[in-house]
DNA sequence: GACATACTATACAAAAAAGTCTTGATTATC
DNA sequence: GATAATCAAGACTTTTTTGTATAGTATGTC
C-alpha cells in the first residue's frame, strides 16, 4: 500500500508546472533542476503525463511543457492513473496463485469485495484533491 | 498506489486461518494447498505475520499456525504494516531526488502535507476493517 | 536553410522486490 | 531416544521496476 517513485516524482513535476503556471512553457531542464532529478528521468515522466493528456508540449527553441488544463480541474486520481496504470484495479485477475489461470477463490471471493470497497474509498479521496490544492498551500488539505 | 503481492497473499492466508478458525493448528501445507501458493512462500509469509504477533506457531508433528488474537480484533492496518513495513510513511525521507540527502522541498514541502492527509485517510479506513469482516462475508463491507 | 534547442521514443542497465531453496531447530509419537 | 513432521531463518535466484542512455524528430532563430 504505497506510492511508486513514478507517482511521487511525476506528481511533483506537475506541481512545479502549476506553480510556475504562466503561459510560457517550462523546459525539462528547468523542471529537473528544480526537483533534483535527472533530465532523462523527467523526460520520461513528462512523456507519461502527456500521453494521459495532463500536460501539453511545444517543441523547438522556446519549447517546453504547460499543464493541459487548469490545475484546479486535475485530480490526484488522474495523475496516479497516468503514472502507474492499472494500479488500483483487478486484484483477483493479477494475483491468482499457482493453481492456474483462475483465482482459487472464484465464486465466493471475499477479497475482491473488500478490495473493491477499499479502492473506492481511496479513489474517492484522491478525486477530491486537485493539483492546485498541492501547488498553492504548504498546509494540509482537509478535502 | 497499490497492494504489494506480499500484502495481498499474506492477507489471504490470515483469512484462511480465520475461516478454519479452530483450536487445531493449520499447517503450511494446508494453507498453501488452499491458496494455490508454494509452501516455501507461505512459510515466508507466516514468518512475517508471526514477527508481527498476528499468528502463533507450534512446532513438531501436530504443529502449525493459529491466529494470535480473535480475527475481530485484527485490523487490515496491522496486517499490511506487518507485511510491508514502512509503506505509508516518510515519503519525503525516501524520495529525495539527486540533490543530496535532503528533500529539495525542505521547509515548504507541500507534498509532505498532502501525503500525510492521504495516508491518514487510508489508514483510517483500514483500521475499521477487521480480518473477521473478510473471513465471514463474501459481500462488500460498508465499514 | 543550417544550426542549436528541445521534445519523442525505445532500448538498455541497475536496483529493488518477489519468490525459491536449503539448512537447522523443535516436538509428538512410537 | 530415534524418527518423522513441522516451523525458523537466511541465502540465493528470478522477475519486475526504476532510472539512464541513445538515436531520432520537430521548431524557432539567424
Amino acid at each position: 500500500m504505497k506510492l511508486s517513485p513514478l507517482e511521487e516524482y511525476g506528481l511533483r513535476c506537475l506541481i512545479q508546472l502549476a506553480r510556475r503556471g504562466g503561459v510560457q512553457p517550462v523546459t525539462i531542464r528547468q523542471i529537473s533542476d528544480g526537483e533534483g532529478l535527472s533530465p532523462a528521468y523527467v523526460g520520461k515522466l513528462m512523456f507519461l503525463l502527456q500521453k494521459a493528456d495532463l500536460v501539453r508540449s511545444t517543441r523547438g527553441v522556446q519549447g517546453g511543457y504547460v499543464l493541459a488544463r487548469p490545475a484546479r480541474e486535475m485530480t490526484l486520481n488522474e495523475v496516479f492513473q497516468a503514472l502507474d496504470p492499472g494500479a488500483l484495479e483487478d486484484v483477483c485477475g493479477k494475483f491468482t496463485g499457482n493453481n492456474g489461470a483462475a483465482c482459487v477463490h472464484d465464486g465466493s471471493c471475499s477479497i475482491k469485495a473488500v478490495w473493491k470497497g477499499l479502492s473506492e474509498r481511496i479513489n474517492g479521496y484522491l478525486e477530491r484533491v486537485s493539483v492546485a490544492d498541492l501547488a498553492q498551500a504548504p498546509q494540509l488539505q482537509e478535502a
